[in-house]
DNA sequence: TTTTAATAGATATTAAATTATCTATAGAAA
DNA sequence: TTTCTATAGATAATTTAATATCTATTAAAA
């Protein structure tokens, strides 16, 4: 979030901002924002603030935005197309390399420039190019198998977009985006 | 989380589960899952644990599935498009009734079932269907000029895809599922 | 029938996150 | 130059969330 408002202030040319400049508009309290900001190692000046330029920087370092992370995606439904197509993750550090499916419609195609592979490729092509970054857009029902997959190919971090809860070894990364999760918290806040 | 939880062990013909059993199974401690319950207001048995269809409604009591709320949601790329497709929603307590674009390659097209229609619509069709829940998909350029018109046409709740932060009235709940942000947590859970 | 074990429910403790307050500093105004 | 004000930085207080512990209850085993 801080991130993004401050590419945009760079944008209009604004070379610093304050603690309450960035709470008023992303609806926060100053003492928040200085807090977060400074666990990333932020260092600003009183009666100024901080210079965006720079924070923009402490933000990517720390972000890990500068280092890009390939990844490979599985999946290539709606969900896995939208995600294929979404140029954003790249300047989040991560770079969609290769997708895979299991279905003969998809396999061979070519989604926003990124080659559809059968899933029986992954843990060969994994291997070889060291990926280990894994993204998981398949029904539930395959969710597991895939992820049990990916473990074996050595994928140490799988960002889970399926709505079922992933069992992996402790020292793999799991991180879910559960879109259901996410509608029922939003609705029961604007239903209130 | 527990809900689809939930909804595997019925599936499966699970009648009763424990706190125990739920922890183990979405890696969670025993208590915390216990607490949850309780606050959704349910009652186990001391040694059996709680009626899994019991369970089951308690929580589409508590996280409003019965009800089914209709929305519009605007901007039909990729993602728009794989969200007015995905099915999930409509367990959740939400449909997409109507879809918004304003390029004219999208606008009378059909969608998985979804017609599009152009902007200008928008304020008219969501009046007179009463519609409160808004969805924004566009790219950030064009968010805050939706969420605008989303706030002038009635709609009470927005849930935001796009990559920037949105000003409304304090009347006027905002949830942003922003997957940039989400990538740059898992990122550096991932990395570490 | 009595004992044991698993479990929910209640309470207490601890840890984490947030918010409030205080202090120092830099720049602008007097 | 001196005073004032906005601000970062530091510390303290508060609130919230998570975890641990205790108690009561139920079903099964002895």
């Amino acid at each position: 979030m801080y991130y993004q408002y401050l590419v945009r202030q760079r944008t209009i040319g604004q070379q610093f901002v304050s603690c309450t400049n960035i709470a008023e508009e992303l609806n926060l309290v100053s003492v928040q924002v200085r807090k977060d900001l400074q666990s990333a190692g932020a260092v600003g000046k009183p009666k100024v603030g901080y210079e965006v330029k720079q924070l923009i920087g402490i933000l990517e370092e720390t972000l890990g935005y500068n280092y890009i992370n390939e990844a490979f995606l599985v999946g290539m439904g709606n969900l896995g197309q939208a995600l294929a197509a979404y140029r954003e993750f790249e300047k989040c550090g991560m770079e969609i390399v290769a997708t895979f499916d299991n279905s003969p419609l998809k396999i061979g195609r070519d989604y926003f420039g990124k080659r559809v592979f059968p899933l029986n490729k992954f843990e060969n092509l994994a291997q070889r190019m060291n990926i280990k970054i894994g993204i998981i857009t398949t029904p539930a029902q395959q969710a597991q198998e895939v992820a049990d997959l990916m473990v074996s190919s050595g994928i140490e971090g799988i960002w889970n977009f399926a709505p079922i809860h992933l069992n992996v070894p402790k020292d793999v990364v799991v991180q879910n985006e559960n879109l259901g999760a996410a509608l029922s918290v939003f609705l029961s806040k604007a239903r209130k």
